[in-house]
DNA sequence: ACCCTTTCTGACCGTTTGGTCAGACTTCTA
DNA sequence: TAGAAGTCTGACCAAACGGTCAGAAAGGGT
């Protein structure tokens, strides 16, 4: 069946595997960095420690490499998800504070899983087409089904679940993204681990008030 | 004093000063939809029914066309701001809702006030530089003074400002600026002037519930 | 109607960029 | 250890890009 595609793997050398290697790390992190139409394949060549056409060797041409890269890269942190989801959690305050941390500490692990959608998100493209398939409309469904059970189960306030969700996930994305504006307005670092975590428990704090209000309208 | 400037622009004619506001505009525009660096001069001497060399003609370069666009647009919209500004409040929700709803409307008005900081700020450039002194650090300090009065008076939690300020403005700038993928995902216009002034209406709701909680710590 | 100024653009230029290719160099296998 | 397979890169290419310029066209003041 993807025979080609093993062959080809299993056929590639030491020297060849570490060059991919380094090659689609660099890329990923240029294009994270700089965005899709700020990195030059020179740029990430020299990145890489290799000469140009050796990118060209690698991936047959840069949207291939993009495309190799993100999906190296969502493969890597979609199986750190799939190893920690709290699966056995109902709909609640417990299961969005468990999911959001996730979020957070995958956020600070890569930050490209972040910056590389908010980036290619923000302007339309072949990429923000791969994206809206491959990403975000898993995440967001994801989240509406969790935010509206637990609006049936009269957990969280009768606002729109799209907007709910907006608030929840925003604000984590923007400090991530454009963290660098962020840190040097305030002096501080708001990026970091800790920070998020904090700022992710202020946020399900005021959306779903950890002391009970027994006044439901 | 700025003679110089006065006489450039009472001795341009009709034609010079109709062709210099198109390029002006359509390269808001452009830069608006798709970022600087997506962004060519010859794209925008298209949009703005001119050959490239009269884009070059009215503005020096690329970089002079671009702060030009981004300081004639900023311009007008801190006028619309000056205009409406509600400086008889004092740090209240109330003056939140009205900063919040002045937001929305400009953010309907002029998309690229939202999204070309978005996007440039995003990776570093001279693009980000001249916004954060610009644009970022007036509207952040502006509101950090605000909130910060706000929990002095015990009208909102305790939390981080700037934690508090992300959770606020976030959500109304990323469904702006990252509307075709929400509006595609969720199958409706989630980024029209009734939405969003929904979704700040909700945003304020869960920062400071309106029915007044008596239990603060 | 005149002339001077301003505006406009086709043709052109140097650089950068994505991409190719022949051939040198490594690595692997038998 | 020889040769096949895989890897690497200097040199090169075409297209796209930002930018220039001479001269034609249009406007404005007299």
């Amino acid at each position: 069946m993807n025979e080609v595609i093993e062959v080809a793997a299993r056929t590639r050398n030491i020297r060849g595997r570490a060059a991919h290697a380094a090659v689609l790390t660099a890329a990923t992190n240029l294009f994270a960095e700089r965005g899709y139409n700020g990195t030059t394949i020179a740029d990430i060549a020299a990145a890489a420690g290799v000469a140009k056409p050796s990118v060209l060797y690698h991936y047959a041409d840069k949207e291939a490499l993009w495309t190799a890269a993100v999906e190296a890269l969502w493969a890597e942190v979609e199986a750190f998800f799939e190893a920690r989801w709290p699966r056995t959690l109902a709909p609640s305050r417990a299961l969005l504070e468990t999911m959001l941390d996730l979020f957070v500490e995958a956020a600070v692990r890569w930050p490209a899983y972040i910056r590389i959608p908010f980036i290619e998100g923000a302007t339309p493209s072949w990429r923000s087409e791969w994206l809206v398939d491959r990403h975000f409309r898993t995440h967001v469904l994801t989240n509406d089904r969790v935010l509206r059970a637990m609006q049936r189960h009269g957990q969280l306030g009768a606002g729109d679940p799209a907007h709910y969700q907006s608030i929840m996930t925003s604000s984590i994305n923007v400090i991530v993204a454009q963290g660098a504006m962020w840190n040097r307005t305030f002096g501080r670092p708001l990026d970091e681990l800790d920070a998020l975590k904090q700022l992710a428990r202020l946020t399900l704090d005021v959306l779903m008030p950890p002391v009970s209000d027994p006044m439901v309208k």
